[in-house]
RNA sequence: CGCGGGGUGGAGCAGCCCGGUAGCUCGUCAGGCUCAUAACCUGAAGGUCGCUGGUUCAAAUCCAGCCCCCGCAACCA
């Protein structure tokens, strides 16, 4: 039995619509699973959605619909949402499905029958308007309330707990002894940091069926369902355990052993900064606690700013995916998210950086390089592929082995500038070469011929590079150049792929350009 | 002393972990080219890398202190 590739995004929270985070991480995501896949591994991306909770039974109840059909309405809208962003999701998880419950209950069974809940009261101040607890932090200095939890009661409740503070010490080891489990670097201090200066308070994982009942009912006590946190990160590992995957521990498989290679467990979940303790504390304490391996890596990712200001429905201070996929395509969309920010630091959204990236890099760039090769073929040589010559080979072979290697390294950013070096290298040769001029001279016929299959190899090379940030134009440029197939596998990458005597189809301009 | 991120030529960023000619995109100026989506190529101007100290033969890069922005602070990617 070996290992696939399996990573995975945070699950979104059904109550609302998808905005530009949302995107960026389902994009990173899936450029890291594309590349995986195009340096031969056997990936698996597995993205959805998470469906329990107070405010989508409060918001379904408001709409006059029962809460699971209020959640497939929006299912359907992520779900399109995804296919829109062009992700190659193997699955979509939905924390409402039979076999994400299932399993659910399993786990908490598990804990429950080896002790590592207890059942104790909570007492302590609440806001029925939010819904949510509030603690002395949330006082303002004068002992009030900010007015927008309302009116603010003292409430008693039992509930159950999860027993935490007995794993700090062995997670603290782990987090030392694996230095890529939390990425970037900085995160890993961050998480340290926090893990050896305060002690872990234990987790309360349950809430009362009377104020919350739109959730997976604890298997061990009727009044109670499952806190949404719990429910949520198990969505990683339930999928492969109804699937009877054979790394999760077998009485948490809901099948029998499915055969092939294991998923569990995940190499890479990829998350947002603010979602960071639930992945590197919570979520591994939960996985050890069941007997499970632990992730390889949680890559924590940045926010995104519009024009430097927070993102916020509120101020209409945002940017919608879908109107700018609709009107610049969405690998525009990719390439600007992927291009302008690293897997790390916030980001800054401007509607005039993107303007510039597209004009520049996209359409000047590598649109006229493709452009200007195939049309100089197709006019000088009937679109004809000369004999392979390899003028351009050893650039496009640095580029490739950079680019491997960014991929490997999940730097995205870093690989598609490289991959741009090579476009410039392109445009720069077509300027030095001039094979504009080398047409107007029969003699020089055969000097023609090597400059204008090492453009079109270098554009076909661009297409295989570009497949797991930009796979429409990956593939149009395939299409261009009259081949069959996808070019999704790096290994294609080598130079002289073109065959002398294959047929181009037709050129034409990959990112037209705007006027603005 | 709550936690974290940032301060690099006009704008936006990379480089900092693993010290050693300060890189990229846009913009500006001057040339070139005409195949191509008026795109492309070449060159130039422009930076005391927030401030102050320290370590070092050498610091944007390591250490200490300070100033200034900005996020987060249990269910928001």
């Amino acid at each position: 039995m070996s290992k696939r590739f399996y990573i995975t995004t945070a699950i979104d929270y059904v109550n609302g619509h998808p905005h530009l985070g949302h995107a960026y991480e389902k994009i990173v995501a899936d450029a890291i699973a594309r590349g995986r896949r195009s340096l031969g591994l056997d990936a698996f991306y597995l993205t959805g959605l998470d469906e329990h909770g107070q405010k989508v039974q409060q918001v379904a109840v408001a709409e006059g619909k029962a809460p699971q059909a209020y959640c497939d309405e929006l299912a359907a809208v992520w779900q399109g949402f995804a296919a829109r962003l062009d992700l190659t999701n193997n699955d979509f998880v939905r924390t409402t499905q039979p076999r994400h419950k299932q399993v659910v209950q399993r786990i908490l069974s598990k804990l429950y029958a080896e002790g590592h809940f207890y059942k104790a009261m909570y007492e302590g101040f609440y806001s029925p308007k939010e819904e949510t607890f509030l603690t002395e932090k949330d006082r303002r200095p004068d002992g009030t309330f900010d007015p927008i939890y309302g009116e603010v009661i003292r409430l008693q409740e039992d509930n159950y707990y999860f027993r935490l503070q007995r794993h700090q010490q062995w997670l603290i080891d782990h987090i030392e002894q694996n230095p890529g489990f939390i990425s970037p670097s900085y995160r890993r201090n961050e998480v340290l940091g926090f893990l050896k200066n305060n002690t872990l308070e234990d987790l309360c994982i349950s809430r009362p069926i009377a104020r919350l009942n739109w959730g997976i009912p604890m298997p061990f006590d009727p009044d109670y369902v499952t806190y949404v946190w719990f429910d949520a990160l198990s969505n990683y590992i339930s999928v492969p355990a109804a699937a009877g995957d054979a790394g999760v521990p077998e009485d948490l498989r809901l099948s029998g052993a499915a055969g092939g290679d294991a998923l569990w467990p995940a190499d890479i979940h990829v998350i947002g900064k603010d979602i960071l303790k639930f992945h590197s504390v919570y979520w591994p304490i939960m996985l050890k606690a069941m007997g499970a391996p632990l992730p390889r890596q949680v890559l924590a990712h940045g926010w995104w700013q519009k024009d430097s200001q927070k993102i916020a429905k509120s101020t209409g201070n945002i940017v919608d995916p879908v109107a700018v996929i609709d009107e610049w395509g969405v690998d525009a969309f990719r390439f600007y998210v992927l291009r302008e920010l690293d897997i790390g630091p916030d980001g800054n959204w401007t509607d005039a950086g993107f303007r510039a990236r597209y004009q520049a890099e996209l359409a000047n760039g590598l649109g006229n390089l493709v452009n200007r090769s195939l049309s100089m073929l197709k006019r000088y040589r009937a679109g004809q592929v000369p004999r392979v010559s390899s003028e351009l080979a050893p650039d496009a072979a640095r580029v490739v082995a950079e680019t491997r290697e960014h991929l490997l390294q999940n730097q995205l950013q870093h690989g598609l500038q490289a991959i741009w070096s090579l476009v410039n290298r392109g445009n720069q040769y077509v300027d030095h070469t001039a094979p504009f001029k080398l047409a107007k001279d029969p003699a020089q016929a055969a000097r023609l011929d090597e400059v204008l299959y090492s453009l079109a190899e270098v554009c076909r090379v661009l297409a295989v590079l570009l497949w797991p940030f930009l796979p429409g134009t990956a593939s149009k440029i395939y299409a261009q150049l009259g081949l069959e197939g996808a070019p999704d596998k790096l290994a294609a990458a080598e130079w002289g792929g073109l065959k002398q005597g294959h047929t181009i189809g037709t050129p034409a301009p990959l990112f037209p350009r705007k006027e603005t």
